[in-house]
DNA sequence: TATGAATGAGTATTCATTCAT
DNA sequence: CATGAATGAATACTCATTCAT
């Protein structure tokens, strides 16, 4: 085999060690992954995971890493000429809409209790400034309100944490409570929104 | 024995088995809670603990729900007087300062993914009328606030399940992300509320 | 099963697996001894062991250190009546005979590095007054022969230890270099205590 | 590359895995030695090692008997002019000395049980008139003495082994109980020399 | 010559669970 | 009612070794 053909190789078992692993958590839980579980699945014995995982935790958390990742970019465009409200609403609903498509999966990777894990995710404690931040949207948004007369001039850095963990409350309970119907779910969005926007609007 | 003293020493035991597993939980993680360990602790042995739970998986849901249960029940009382706005504010308050107390015991009731025990802990799909509901005071507030003139007439039970999933939301990012500091999180609680009261006051 | 029946059943199988795994040991070297391995030769499986030893290095340690004990008391009675250089002489020659005949037995007990072990079967470090020690019959010999004025007056804590650990020597290099003859054997211990006997006597 | 530079490679590249073979023994016990961790040590993957030893226990024995072997030739050169038991004297003294610089090592490769070891180390089966023979210079000094009449006339072969066995006993019970302080140290060496000596002397 | 990939056999240890007593 | 004994099935992990390349 030649050095790139090995190379590839190489990555692509890595991979389908990690999608493997991510598909457990997935489906069953972290507690069912095990190194021997996923060296099975992909159909390989178990010392195979060390050649690129130095321990099972590592492997775990990668795997949560990437799969929590995932779920933070999966957030779907929205179209131009909103203003912000509007798109802080949308922006909102299109990523709780797509999580309800796949509820297990979000709840696997949401409720990690490690802390490790945790501070990959960590929200209140950052500033949003950070490019990569989940908040840099929610913060631009405020920022354009406010400067159009839309919302109530105030600390947007805290304003954003706030609104964000707010929908992250509703986000979170959507996903546990997984029998509320889809009108059901839409009425508590809209009034979600509601109340928030009432309470920042100017 | 007598009868009576037998089911005494029988119900007992299970309580003791149940909260020794809490303790544990709360401790140590969900992870640590072993039979045998169980056992070695209540100074039985492990055997007995299948007098009372089928398996494993039965003496932790048990566990995790009354632990669970313990937690949202743990409302401090609010002093009488108060409007309504300022008790909602002062009980979610008082919820959180507390949680925030010892909040490895708080993460590790909440952070559960078991679909049976989420089931137990519903929020969102429940009316908030019956008298154990975590809504019931909020929806209790929220209509002498309407009828005080203080808040907007609106669906009550639709508002409680949005007022309490937001303040979940900030609950649940404070509980996970522990090295915010206590005058933080206070401007948070601060803004997070106004936010919200500002979305349905009148 | 009486509760005096399990005890002593209990016993019974406690012993089988020190048995056993001396004998491993003996046979095959420390290396060679695992949990498994004892299990499986004493017809159980793996778990049991660990109702007897916290782990494996725990059954190692109790298993070396009866099998040193065992050596160490292997001393046979000498006749009564001889002068203390003849006695010191006859012990030390009966121990090392004893030896030879199974030497890959000491060779395992002796040869151990462990500092657990090692602690147990020191000789220079202790005083050889204890009961116990292995020194206490060469001081005694020592002051008798002195008192005697068959030996020079010496400090016979330190001389003990030196003839102890000369005696020691040249036990461990017949142990280490199995082909040599009893013939063989026979002169350099004769020679040996020529030697040491000359180097102490009056 | 030619041949011969091949050659030296090889034999080079060899050298370099004996001498971390040796390293590891020497400085974390024989049981820390793994092909994959020399592999490592000369940033040479783990098949590289079977070109050159048949498999590992080869590595290991042809390591330890180095290891042994460098042991005893590290004699330091004793000063000129001494007499042939001043010279014993000091040989032996300095032998220990050094070796108890770095006791560990001296450990790790006189407490061999392998057979195959031993015999490569045998003192007392072998004729002292081999040139690299432990023995040769005793056997040369106890000569010595006895031309100048210092020391009785002997088999010096017989005598040879057995002072060297004796001081092997004290060399290795130093080497095993390291709590010994240097002052008791050099009490027993000082008695050791003395009562062997006065048991050779004229 | 040297390697990356892969494996099979092994290690200690833990646990939930059962059953005769 | 409670237990001691025992097990079977896991667990993570390590290692020597091989082989095609």
């Amino acid at each position: 085999m030649s050095r790139a053909r090995q190379k590839r190789h190489s990555d692509e078992l890595r991979n389908r060690i990690l999608e493997t692993a991510q598909r457990i958590i997935l489906e069953e839980g972290v507690d069912a992954l095990s190194v021997r579980r996923v060296a099975k699945e992909i159909d390989y014995t178990a010392p195979v995971i060390y050649q690129f995982f130095r321990d099972k935790s590592q492997l775990l958390s990668c795997a949560v890493k990437e799969g929590y990742r995932k779920i933070l970019e999966s957030a779907a465009p929205t179209p131009a000429g909103l203003t912000p409200d509007e798109e802080l609403r949308m922006s909102f609903k299109n990523f709780i809409d797509r999580a309800m498509l796949i509820p297990s999966a979000y709840r696997a990777f949401i409720l990690q209790t490690s802390s490790e894990l945790l501070a990959e995710t960590s929200v209140l404690g950052k500033d949003g400034d950070e490019k990569s931040s989940t908040l840099a949207s929610v913060i631009s948004n405020l920022e354009t309100g406010i400067e159009m007369g839309i919302f109530k001039p105030c600390d947007v850095q805290l304003t954003a944490k706030v609104c964000w963990s707010a929908m992250f409350g509703l986000f979170f309970r959507l996903l546990v409570e997984p029998e509320i119907s889809a009108e059901e779910r839409e009425k508590l969005l809209q009034r979600h929104f509601d109340v928030i926007m009432g309470g920042i609007s100017a």
